[in-house]
DNA sequence: AAGTGGTCTAGACCACCGA
DNA sequence: CGGTGGTCTAGACCACTTC
């Protein structure tokens, strides 16, 4: 077993365990790009001085975690987020035909500003460092859905303030990894209740005082290190949200 | 290959695949009890003609799945799900001091009752048939945390009705397990926000019209019969749910 | 000591992909 | 066609649990 990466290892780990942490430092490090598929489990094992099956079975792990993606014939891949399971998907997507469609997203405004606390903290930044805040509804036909407050660290995104607003489309993630090079490697969600404020009331077409949910997200690149810091808010009443228990 | 209990199978799929979905329908079939290991790797292999590593290949997958749950030099089990992943567990349970405490649970009332049809068809009834309706509050302290409607097959839980209701104790399913033999192998849960009524309000002791979290909850058996059916409701305002996004 | 699952190896062959 | 991951096998040895 000869380790190429990882700094520090306990040698009573079995070794596909060791190899995934090996592999996974290299990933943190930026060592591959969603785009070209990582060495090959042959190679792999020539490399580390293992057997296959060991390479395959700290693979898979990898895989089971989320971070890679095999393809037969192709080859291993990093893996970019799955935003299917997110909270926002539980938002009952449905115009008043019944007919689920995919709702549309504008951006309502773009501004440099001085983080508040909670922002700063939250994106790690240090006193000084600007943000780019973003201000974003979702509708579906007629209908606010969602709204949202983005937040960015402005030096990494200095290439979107040039941008006007009409060319941002429906999704920000592709957009930033082609205009800034930030790829979102996983986020954290947290879903709370809160009473809808005048702002937020208005831009969803709602009353004040009636309950929304709040979902905050902070997203983070392959090195962990937070890329966006996002509030969206929508009324309570169309949220539904099922998870399995076994 | 030889399979022992599976109606059809597809031979195009890998032999683990096709023994995964056999061990699954004998687990289904009541074929074991989770107090016992389920037959060892090497008998697994003998019985079904297959490589040991075939075996384990297979295995691994159910307890990917959850269903199964190793525990080396004693065997494999089957698994009782694991209610550390519901939505329960994200009221913030916490005192006026800040500690962490575990809620007290109280049955308020027990009745044998017509279902309505909601009820009725979540647990999968004749018409005619009976339930039994268990009213329940969690409380932290002082202060109700949850409210629940319970309901379950009377026919099935003849034993419970007999069971003075300060001989409930604070859980639910061990006691389904030891009075009545239902053992509750999965459940799926629903969350969604709604105004609380006069008797939600009152029972949690807030106003009437502030929102809740209503969860529904739909208990299986291992051979996917519904067991139980629970409507609980707490103050929104105490809920935040977090999840990871990979 | 006997029996269980856990690790690791080595090699054969299959299925799929892209040039 | 060559190269990739996918399946399957067989066997050696280790680590843990129970008696």
């Amino acid at each position: 077993m000869t380790l190429t990466h990882a700094e520090a290892v306990d040698d009573r780990l079995p070794r596909y365990h060791q190899l995934r942490d090996d592999l996974k430092s290299r990933i943190a490090s930026g060592a591959w790009h969603p785009d070209e598929p990582i060495p090959t489990e042959a190679e792999l094992a020539r490399t580390y001085a293992v057997a296959i099956g060991t390479v395959r079975k700290a693979v898979d792990m990898l895989v089971q975690e989320g971070l890679l993606l095999r393809s037969q014939g192709r080859g291993t891949y990093l893996r970019r987020p799955r935003f299917d399971r997110s909270f926002f998907r539980f938002f009952r997507q449905v115009d008043a035909d019944g007919v689920r469609s995919v709702p549309v997203s504008r951006i309502l405004s773009q501004s440099c500003e001085t983080p508040c606390e909670r922002v700063s903290q939250a994106l790690a930044l240090s006193s000084g460092d600007k943000v780019l805040q973003l201000k974003r509804r979702r509708s579906m036909g007629a209908s606010s859905l969602i709204y949202e407050d983005i937040w960015l660290p402005a030096d990494r995104f200095a290439a979107l303030q040039a941008l006007p607003l009409d060319e941002f489309g429906n999704l920000l993630y592709p957009l930033y990894e082609e205009k800034c090079g930030e790829i979102v490697a996983s986020a954290r969600e947290t879903l709370t209740i809160e009473p809808a404020d005048d702002v937020v009331a208005s831009e969803l077409g709602m009353e004040a005082g009636k309950p929304v949910v709040v979902i905050e997200r902070l997203a983070l690149g392959y090195d962990q290190r937070p890329i966006e810091y996002r509030l969206s808010r929508g009324a309570a009443e169309q949220f539904r949200y099922q998870i399995d228990i076994v």
